[in-house]
DNA sequence: ATAATAATGCAACTTAGTTGCATTTGTCAA
DNA sequence: TTGACAAATGCAACTAAGTTGCATTATTAT
């Protein structure tokens, strides 16, 4: 699936009642370039590094109307911290670092289709209807192994 | 993998330097039986139903000696509550219910195999050293899909 | 029975996220 | 271009889950 363009998305937060502020703007921007999840720590971060000094309560609420608006998605990794990553993105899942607690995206297309053949075994043996699915692996990056 | 009976599991504490309390010993017996993974003030609870009014600081601290001694792993579900089940027990994955938070177990041998197989794939490709991972399903319960 | 040390309770603290409220700012209509 | 109205923002205070320091109590090896 593609990823679409700012100005789509800025487009479908303003069919929502939504004003483009440079906040804003700026948020999906750092969403549209990550190649990984976000936390609302790390979109402060960047923020301040662009300049604007902005309150978490804002950070929140703004992640908060881009998850309303579909635009993204929350997901958590064993921790105590929100994640948040496009919702439109490729359907992948997540390599965790236990070490350094860095994050790589995996596609896992073959995986994939089995999973979606058990969601379909699972609503009838189990009569629960999946909605979605998470796989994380844990274990060590690249670096930290060597560590 | 069978389960321990619980004087193996006495024993395993007390060879790490633990003494054997109403509480501790409580405690195991609520994982020995539970079928669902547990949260901290679902064991607070139980234990408060048993006559013990117990301090959440002790409920972590016993969580944490028994985690230590490899008795139970610590598990997440996508929200802010830490859970616990038995480390030995089979493997196995999870159903959580979006709607009313409850928690199935679900073995799934033959994609676990497939996962194990992945783990293998991971590690060339992506020089990523997997430790363990995690696969849950959410949705809606039996119970829930009908509300 | 006693000494050593593990277990416990309590209050205070931490962290991530939330809420109420007053103020500022974007947007649309005139 | 200008108001007016609602959305966005900042701040302080709050919540929930879990943690820590310290004084007290209880278990266990001797």
């Amino acid at each position: 699936m593609d990823i679409k363009p700012l100005y789509m998305l800025e487009k479908s937060l303003q069919s929502r009642g939504h004003r483009m502020t440079k906040v804003r703007t700026s948020i999906l921007g750092q969403f549209l370039s990550a190649k990984i999840p976000l936390s609302a720590s790390d979109i402060q971060m960047k923020l301040s590094q662009d300049g604007f000094s902005t309150n978490k309560t804002t950070i929140y609420r703004e992640l908060s109307a881009i998850r309303n608006a579909g635009i993204i998605k929350k997901i958590m990794f064993g921790d105590r911290n929100e994640r948040y990553e496009l919702a439109e993105d490729d359907h992948h899942h997540h390599l965790v670092c236990v070490s350094c607690k860095k994050i790589e995206n995996i596609p896992l297309m073959k995986l994939e289709k089995r999973l979606d053949d058990e969601e379909f075994l699972i609503s009838k043996k189990n009569h629960f209807k999946v909605m979605h699915h998470s796989l994380e692996f844990f274990g060590y990056c690249h670096t930290c192994q060597k560590l």
